[in-house]
DNA sequence: GGCTGGATGGCACGATCGTGCGACGGGCAG
DNA sequence: CTGCCCGTCGCACGATCGTGCCATCCAGCC
């Protein structure tokens, strides 16, 4: 989506210099981003968060003097809740990095996977991404298909399949030509759809649509 | 890590012989794999399911004949359990890979991401990962954390009384012409509350506000 | 063969919306 | 007194949407 801003601000709060000048310099060799913070604690990010614009992305370190990554996450997403945060472990503990990203961080990168990924990673992130490894993939996984979600789709309004497709994309936040784009279709084709979809849900705009479908849980 | 057999099973069942036949020899000439089922419908692999061994990896086609992948991923959780789903499509769509990963599959691969990654997106789920791409990551992750702890909603967005007045009128089908009228006030000072709304649920239209409203129960 | 419904694509027009830029008064905390 | 938040109101611009009316293609059904 729309980037609000030209510089992605990237702060970096880890308590190795050595490491933390290292990730600087790749972050701020970067199109389009700027290391502008770095913070060898929390508690000093926090400050700083007082006093300048939040961050829009905040590399994170686990292993912290004082309040550790994983504590601290959740005082980020209350001080900034605009900013994403990428943890950035040097171990790969699959149960910590899961209650990481169950606390709100939106990926994490492993120290031993290399500098040159931090890009890869940050770019992801801001486009909507969560970049994390195919393990913790699992692992949330995992713990999300206990809790069975079955879905009561009450087809009564007789919507066809593609019909629903962009209804749901619709509640996703997505536009026409985002969702004609998605579905690699033209956009004219998602406008005849969703004037079927207004017609049957007897609604006359998009906004219309979402509430009674979330309401009635037809999607 | 169960390695109760010295050689990974894969099928494949996809529609496109081309792509199809390509696949089959990356995956043949893989250490340890080897692909001894080739399908152009679920329902072919379906019958097979009854006759050989089941395999231990089912690369699935999204875009079948008859019945589709996400259909046919349910079937096959039930006539071989054991085997574990890879779904396998040209397109990226968050929201499809979403529900096929909820319905059971263990990972998923872009065709565009090149051949190349299919031996190592099988290794990952043979040893318990699930490889996806960060979008789908985060798909889980939003729907994930909605479930996981938090009831929070109504204070965290700190949604204003008047904006959740006019919050509401929206997710009712009003536009912002009838909300003004409702609320006896300018269309401008709608707007105004609005522009604020979209910005504490980061949001940039109305109709995503009103879904993610309506889905966080926050009206 | 003919018919129907679903999915696709197109054009044009006015209506509606999102947003950047303001403004003003009232209330409340410091 | 001085901020700051909230609610109110305004304008202008481009983007987006809803809708009337149109066409083509394909699959399934009678």
């Amino acid at each position: 989506m729309p980037l609000h801003s030209t510089i992605t601000n990237v702060w970096l709060v880890e308590d190795n210099a050595l490491f933390g000048r290292s990730v600087q310099r790749v972050v701020n060799g970067l199109d389009g981003m700027a290391c502008e913070g770095g913070f060898t604690s929390a508690e000093a990010a926090f400050a700083a968060l007082g006093q300048v614009p939040p961050p829009d992305i905040i590399l994170l370190d686990v292993q912290l003097p004082g309040m550790n990554g994983i504590e601290a996450l959740a005082t980020f997403r209350s001080l900034a809740p605009d900013a994403r945060v990428i943890i950035l472990t040097v171990f790969d503990d699959p149960d910590k990095i899961f209650r990481a990203v169950c606390a709100g961080a939106s990926g994490y990168i492993l120290k031993s996977s290399g500098i040159e990924h931090i890009g890869q990673a940050i770019k992801q992130v801001v486009e909507g991404g969560a970049p994390m490894t195919p393990e913790i993939a699992q692992r949330v996984l995992d713990t999300f298909s206990q809790k069975e979600s079955n879905q009561i789709s009450i087809d009564d309004y007789q919507l066809t399949e593609r019909e629903i497709d962009i209804l749901r994309l619709l509640a996703d936040g997505l536009v026409k030509k985002e969702i004609a784009d998605r579905l690699e279709i033209s956009a004219h084709t998602v406008s005849t759809h969703l004037r079927r979809v207004y017609s049957k849900l007897h609604v006359s705009t998009n906004t219309g649509a979402v509430a009674k479908a979330l309401r009635e849980r037809i999607i």
